[in-house]
DNA sequence: CTGAAAGCGCTTACAG
DNA sequence: CTGAAAGCGCTTACAG
């Protein structure tokens, strides 16, 4: 491979100027800047990455750690990111967590040893604060990515990006409750997960403005898996079936809490929307194919991956902006599920 | 942040000593060893990556370009490769060819500039021959991953896996002939990729070895969106409704495919199974939970990322060993579209 | 068993 | 407008 020094020789020039050619960071002869060019594809020469990240402040790559690969909003995430990545000459170094704090704290100290521009994180679910005061020491841009930092004591410095969750609850809750549904389980999952814990709140808020009692019994909470939601929708379906708290509805906060949801009615009887309605976030794609054609909130998960990598581009150019917080809207697909 | 220059001062060695410490690269006095390492400790001293790599042969990352970062099976193979490659302490960098040979291209010349210890491709549909030239002309190590190299001049030398579609394609034949399904559409897609190539090769083989003839019109070929196989599939349907060409079973090569079939036999009225049968290759996600419920030819998309860094290790070790094509078994999930 | 020193391929003050 | 040279932080022959 060609170096520097041999094209600063066939052009007879200094290192210094060819390198100020190729960076375009100090006046050179138009002239000599041609032969320089012409040396450079005459010897084939191809600037070292190493060696220049070596000397700048930079790498031209960002890290994104993400919480659950097989999640499909994750992977759609994270293909918005690899394309906004690559639109501006970023690399992208990819890591998983599968909700594993350490695996998280791993990837992440990977990420900064290779020197990354910046850091893009779904956080795990058990995530520590520790982790944000770590990235803050080292003083690399970061941007929160779907799971966002409560507004605890870093939560002000962070730029995040994630859904309006709030909205889309409100809107889905008068759906249903305009259609008569007032008893609705909510199945919301791992509480520690920001996204699930505002819709968690949302629901309970929406709920209560509209003179809604939301029983204990039909908040579903804490189940991580399909299996377990399973189990546990089914013994609240069976222990109510002959009361008046059975459910009308249902309501699933992430696809995954939806198939076992879904999986448990199947198993109990349940027709959908026949003898329950059901909606979810997140959901399954292709849902217009199939039956029951199943009430969604569709969050733009690909914009998301787009918006974290420009929240971490507009860092990158000014360090002491102020932070910002991103809420793109979800789209609801209503369906038959709960018409 | 502390150098090695600090820690060989603190400890009172020489720079030599640290490194070939911490690499266990030369014998060290165990007593050296601990003032070498608690001087490690007192610093906070952490290996510099960039510097070390340029240094080194190697990087300990690995790039991984895959061709339709939008696909299940992609996303699954992707977490494949992560998890792997985080097991064996190898960074991932990712990029998406989005079937563009340009931007594929582009992918695989930012990925050898960062000097990434081995690639691995999941090629683009009209992925030139010249790019796996160039890989060769390198000596970067290479594992062709789902879309393989055709028998051509570089196909022997190349490290590939994927799965076994000829036997997964003679399984589904069976099982639609045994049921006396003997007009089958095949919706094909673009051929100039190797899996899609490869199944529409071996239905055609299984079905003369049944002895059934496969019109020309029964063989739906080239389409690469949903769309647009959404109005070949119609035509198909609508042309051939008096006649008795009419096939009695549709078999989708790809989810893609599948999804444009599906809606084609949803707007002619069509029901599945009632009135034709159904079968794809990949499919849909939790297609347990939906009607209808789709026999569905799985492949093993996450152990095919997993072997693809097997591969990578084992060629990575083993420079000279012969080129290996992996073919990974995939399941058939039967169900009552094709009963 | 260990150290002094060269060198990887760049960028960037410094100097003219 | 350009060049000579230092230096980024390591690894690795070379020498003893």
């Amino acid at each position: 491979m060609a170096t520097i020094v041999d094209v600063a020789s066939l052009a007879g020039v200094s290192t210094s100027t060819v390198s100020h050619v190729l960076n375009d960071t100090r006046h050179v002869e138009p002239e000599t800047k041609e032969r320089v060019m012409s040396a450079v594809k005459a010897t084939g020469y191809r600037r070292d990455v190493l060696a220049r990240s070596m000397r700048r402040a930079r790498t031209d790559s960002i890290g994104l750690v993400v919480s659950d690969a097989g999640e499909p909003a994750f992977a759609d995430m994270v293909h918005g990111v690899e394309e906004a990545a690559a639109q501006n000459g970023l690399s992208l170094l990819l890591a998983n967590s599968a909700e594993d704090p350490a695996r998280e704290r791993a990837a992440v100290e990977a990420l900064l040893d290779r020197r990354v521009d910046g850091l893009i994180i779904a956080r795990a679910a058990g995530s520590s604060a520790g982790l944000l005061k770590r990235i803050r020491e080292e003083k690399k841009p970061l941007v929160l990515l779907d799971r966002l930092a409560d507004l605890d004591a870093e939560a002000g410095h962070i730029d995040q990006v994630g859904v309006n969750n709030q909205s889309a609850m409100a809107a889905l809750v008068d759906h249903l409750t305009v259609r008569g549904h007032e008893r609705i389980l909510l199945i919301s999952g791992d509480l520690r997960v920001s996204s699930l814990r505002e819709r968690y709140d949302s629901f309970r808020g929406a709920m209560e403005e509209r003179g809604l009692e939301v029983p204990a019994g039909l908040l579903c909470e804490g189940t991580v898996t399909a299996a377990a939601t399973f189990e546990r929708v089914r013994s609240v379906l069976g222990r109510s079936t002959q009361n008046r708290e059975r459910p009308t509805a249902i309501l699933a906060c992430s696809t995954l809490l939806a198939a076992g949801a879904l999986r448990a009615l199947q198993h109990e009887g349940f027709r959908v929307p026949g003898t329950m309605a059901f909606a979810t976030f997140d959901g399954f794609t292709y849902s217009d194919l199939f039956q029951p054609q199943i009430t969604t909130v569709r969050q733009p998960a690909f914009q998301l991956g787009e918006s974290a990598v420009s929240l971490l581009l507009r860092r990158l150019n000014n360090p002491s902006a102020p932070a910002k917080i991103l809420r793109l809207e979800s789209q609801i697909e209503f369906r038959s599920s709960t018409s």
